[in-house]
DNA sequence: TATTGTTATACTCTATAACTATA
DNA sequence: TATAGTTATAGAGTATAACAATA
């Protein structure tokens, strides 16, 4: 059979713009924490979320909104989700605000986390080594390529 | 009122790390080029599908696929969501693979395309800046703060 | 047997709108 | 009036499993 079989020498007209393999790279990155962290139980965001109530113990989730960007409105599933499985607990402020503590179970959590988001890094550092500004592109497409 | 408005000083234990930025920067520069392309009617996978028939005239779902990291399950509502707008066509090569080009109208949208394209990617750029290799966090935030 | 395309389904993330209650 | 939290809903994007038809 040779009727080439061998790489199709396919034109791909995206491998020269940055935001392609910003993309990629993101991607790539959130697949290799997301396998990481899969044990725990955790989503990605909510990891981040975790994270950052160990950081700030009694914050408010419309700060941590703010913090990472995400809405109100996405906020009270995943606060609701990890306090359903006891990561979080709740402590009124005033008759609207309450601040967000993690449970032992999530101060166990967010230990376990920390060493799988130091492995992430360290294998995004890995791929992207350390290179020139021009090397951009190279850098991030390493990431994913 | 003076309770302390001024912003929480929050902590934030994600900022020292360079996954963390490339999500964002990606979100920043995905939202970016949404909003740009939005009048053409075309979703983002759409968008990059589109442009690599235009360079790659003939070509087969699967190879696509293989090129930009889509599953075969998930090319086939794409394809045919670009084929119900009359943006691509079918031509069959054999008995289970279509060869997929640009109609009239797709190549119309490839122009389109393009120039918001060039615009985000000078958007990038102009928020990144050129910068040394040890800067890439900053570069990364900078699009996205 | 492996490949191409398809359908069905589910989960994550994000978005808007509208509602309650509290400040 | 503005804020904090909630609910409902929708649209992207991605994932697996299973199937038919063909190579």
């Amino acid at each position: 059979m040779l009727d080439d079989d061998s790489p199709p020498t396919l034109s791909n007209p995206l491998e020269g713009l940055v935001g392609y393999h910003l993309r990629r790279a993101a991607n790539a990155m959130l697949v290799d924490l997301g396998r990481r962290i899969e044990p725990l139980g955790l989503t990605l965001t909510e990891m981040s979320v975790v994270q950052l109530i160990a950081a700030n113990p009694g914050i408010r989730q419309s700060e941590i909104g703010k913090a990472l960007a995400i809405k109100r409105a996405n906020m009270a599933p995943i606060i609701a989700a990890l306090e359903a499985r006891s990561h979080v607990s709740r402590m009124a402020l005033d008759g609207r605000s309450q601040g967000l503590n993690l449970t032992d179970s999530g101060e166990a959590v967010v230990r376990q986390l920390r060493i799988h988001v130091a492995e992430n890094e360290a294998w995004l550092m890995r791929h992207a080594g350390s290179g020139a500004e021009a090397r951009l592109i190279a850098q991030l497409r390493a990431i994913w390529a």
